[in-house]
DNA sequence: GGGATTACGCTACTCAGGTAGCGAAAAGGA
DNA sequence: TCCTTTTCGCTACCTGAGTAGCGTAATCCC
């Protein structure tokens, strides 16, 4: 390596400051002069290491993601609800930010601009799937293990599932608003184990 | 009404324009400048009618909407693959808007653009929801009425399947890139519809 | 101790979305 | 006809994201 190194330190700082700006004031008060200026950088600086504010907005949520580990007790129906709780509750932090205590609009606030920088940006995109894609694996691990212990079907469509479980999350925070905890993960479970069909259906 | 009238035809003139530029060139090709000129007015007369660019995006695609009516032949199982279809077609029309025909990455284009827009702004929100507000309608009727011929349970979660089933489909779109098509349709409803456990599960 | 190379900070700039303010035009009502 | 009200078009402006270019500082290599 040849050439002035990089501060080391600017990155952290950068990130602090940033975080407390998106957690106080949402992904609009995330403002890339004022991160400089709170961080005591240039904002040129900045945009060395980021070039977008989205980019940005990106590394300061993944630094926020809780690497959750998957409890696995043996039974299906109390591992599940039990993680997408999790995932719900990782969802509404990010819904609350930047809104007042008592604000509970239906706005889906930084998840969604988070998801549009992924449709701006190719490789913002990319690192996001990449921030989901160590916590699908462990869902699908999950599933599976109870498939191969005989708890779900031996011909279960694993992708399908984890996909209607998860996205139904996603579609009530970004789509219809609605409220998602641990009543709303329980009933979700029950439905897609169960199934839709009548006896005789 | 007192005061000068609103110029009738100004409306259709903008919202031709708009939509032409955001089927060509895609969210962030949809300038509200060039818009203007295109119709024949001035940018502040634009602004008067819709207050942001996400404001005159909604109305773009609202008047895109096929206004589909759901077929019921009585059985859910061809139904229900068919409606979802429709709504996968939706959704890859939006995210195929301002690309290369041959452009197949994972980007959600201007789905996941108005997502985020709903967010700004609680108005844009609103009418979003009540764009989706009769398509859920009319989704769950034909929900409750497999129910009540008993093809379906009669404790069925019916909200609670359609979002894993609609839900599905959008977290494909904005989340992962994957592709939404007849096929995985057809997935989503015969693993909702048989649910997950095994016999004795 | 020189280069070569890369990072930093600064100033100045572009660009796009959106706004302020004003004079003129088009109506209804007295 | 004149007054009020509202729309229209225009010019000028504001703001925030992002860039260009330059002088200077820090490091490696010879």
């Amino acid at each position: 390596m040849v050439g002035r190194p990089r501060r080391t330190d600017v990155d952290e700082g950068v990130l602090r400051a940033a975080t407390e700006l998106l957690l106080a004031r949402g992904y609009a008060g995330l403002s890339p002069d004022e991160v400089a200026e709170r961080a005591g950088i240039a904002k040129t600086t900045l945009y060395r290491r980021w070039p977008t504010k989205d980019h940005l907005a990106l590394a300061v949520v993944n630094r926020l993601q809780d690497h959750d580990e998957i409890t696995d007790t043996g039974d299906i129906r109390r591992d599940l609800p039990a993680y997408l709780e999790k995932i719900a509750a990782g969802l509404n932090r990010m819904r609350a930010a930047g809104r007042a205590p008592d604000d509970d609009d239906a706005s889906a606030g930084t998840v969604a601009e988070l998801v549009a920088a992924a449709a701006r940006h190719a490789d913002v995109g990319e690192l996001e799937r990449q921030m989901y894609a160590r916590r699908n694996t462990l869902a699908r691990a999950l599933l599976e293990r109870a498939r191969d212990r005989g708890q779900l079907r031996a011909d279960l469509d694993v992708e399908a599932l984890f996909d209607q479980l998860a996205g139904a999350l996603y579609y009530r925070v970004l789509i219809t608003g609605s409220p998602v905890g641990r009543a709303y993960a329980e009933r979700l479970v029950e439905t897609a184990l169960r199934g839709a069909l009548s006896e005789n259906g």
